[in-house]
DNA sequence: CGCGGGGTTGAGAACCGTCAAAAGTAGTGG
DNA sequence: CCACTACTTTTGACGGTTCTCAACCCCGCG
């Protein structure tokens, strides 16, 4: 059986630290105490204002969080892939619902004997910090799409968020598989699902990409991409849209 | 001379874990490596893309973050205040601009001896882990907030945000303080300087804040202004049933 | 007194949200 | 295999809120 894996990004220069990799001792600990989990696709894995009992860790698949609305409605807060980990709580109550976007392979550890671990390992204190801290620029990155005011770029700030993430990108020919909903990319980038499809059509309209299937979609035109993920004036996304 | 102190809100429920508080070994250890600062207001403290040097805990004053929009542009993508940590980085650089938005007095960790201190005393990580998830329960929040569609209601939102931050309320009868500029505020809310200073006047037009100078505001009429605050965007995603 | 940054106000247009309905897709059971 | 249903996505027309641009005002400061 597989061992747990948490996926972390450098806070240090890389040269500067090997933090990034477990120990096999502590792997073996986290070993001792996860709980694999297999669940199939819309699964509710937890939900917001639950009391907090353990933490996933995602093994295989996707995951999405909502965070239900001051006032009804869901929003959804972040996507998950593997070697992330899930369960943020305030006051002992998860702060988001957690739902399987696709079928998941998960390991699930229970707070008590993760907090216990940590006292008696605290070595891996800073591997979940390190993690905390990609947590943290990941939802700064949200933010920073969510300013954006204009759906194509909110849209391409998201696929190419997908396209960074090592579990974004389809195995083949650097083709990204869309395996959430519309309603939930449009949740996640603060837009309808009318206004996500338009942008979408609009993208593939100029050339800049192109869809092979429902979910799965290619960038044709990297310099058009990237000038539209970095917030260049509208340019002339307009010209192309005859 | 005051020694270091991080606020830290619950993750666990309260009543179960003491872990809220620094033991007077750890202030100790702290403020041993703690250089303290006094900036003016306005000061750079570091500059976004700079190698990592320090991490810093707010000891009076506030301070905001902000990020270059890759393409030019500045996003305020917080504000701290007292007993705060800051310093994110990512392989070694530091993500964000942080600048004085008043005096501000702070507690600056080289980077080499706190990560000395944290292997010295690892108690000490769970305090920064429990911080950590404070901040991104924050950076959730701020992407909820720019998911409402309306200027009032983001403004609301803000507001909101403020006054439940220690910092945030002035000294007299639960008026708010507002240190920072409009510009500083729209951009943290995602308007424009003229959407936002509207909103402020619809606002204090319906009687539901109203001014005492130029940065003191009061909420006048409770019921309408929570109603704004919760106010929900009729967006429904997708919920997962188990 | 002149100057400059921050804040205000106004007019126009662009963009997205809303509502409504059709077309396409997936999953189910006969 | 097909028909049926429920869901997701698409398209269209319309209205509203914010953005843009531009000018003005206010206040503190040299």
């Amino acid at each position: 059986m597989p061992d747990p894996r948490i996926s972390i990004l450098p806070f240090l220069r890389a040269r500067d630290c090997d933090l990034l990799a477990l120990t096999a001792h502590q792997e073996a600990a986290l070993a001792a105490c996860a709980e694999p989990l297999a669940l199939s696709k819309g699964a509710l894995i937890y939900h917001a204002g639950d009391p907090l009992e353990a933490i996933y860790n995602l093994e295989e698949g996707v995951v999405k969080t909502c965070a239900p609305f001051p006032g009804g409605g869901l929003r959804v807060a972040g996507f998950l892939g593997a070697g992330d980990l899930f369960g943020l709580a305030e006051d002992g109550r998860y702060v988001h619902s957690a739902a399987a976007v696709t079928a998941v392979r998960l390991f699930r550890f229970a707070i008590r004997t993760l907090v216990n671990l940590l006292w008696m390992d605290p070595s891996l204190d800073l591997t979940f910090l390190l993690k905390l801290c990609g947590e943290l620029r990941e939802a700064d990155r949200h933010a920073a799409l969510l300013m954006r005011k204009d759906a194509i770029g909110r849209l391409a700030m998201f696929l190419d968020e997908l396209r960074r993430e090592p579990w974004g990108k389809a195995a083949l020919r650097g083709a990204l598989f869309l395996p959430m909903s519309y309603a939930d990319i449009a949740s996640y980038a603060g837009l309808t699902r009318e206004a996500l499809s338009r942008a979408f059509h609009r993208m593939e309209r100029a050339g800049i990409i192109a869809f092979s299937g429902r979910r799965r979609v290619a960038i044709k035109d990297e310099r058009r991409f990237a000038r539209l993920a970095a917030g260049a004036p509208p340019e002339d996304v307009a010209a192309a849209f005859a």
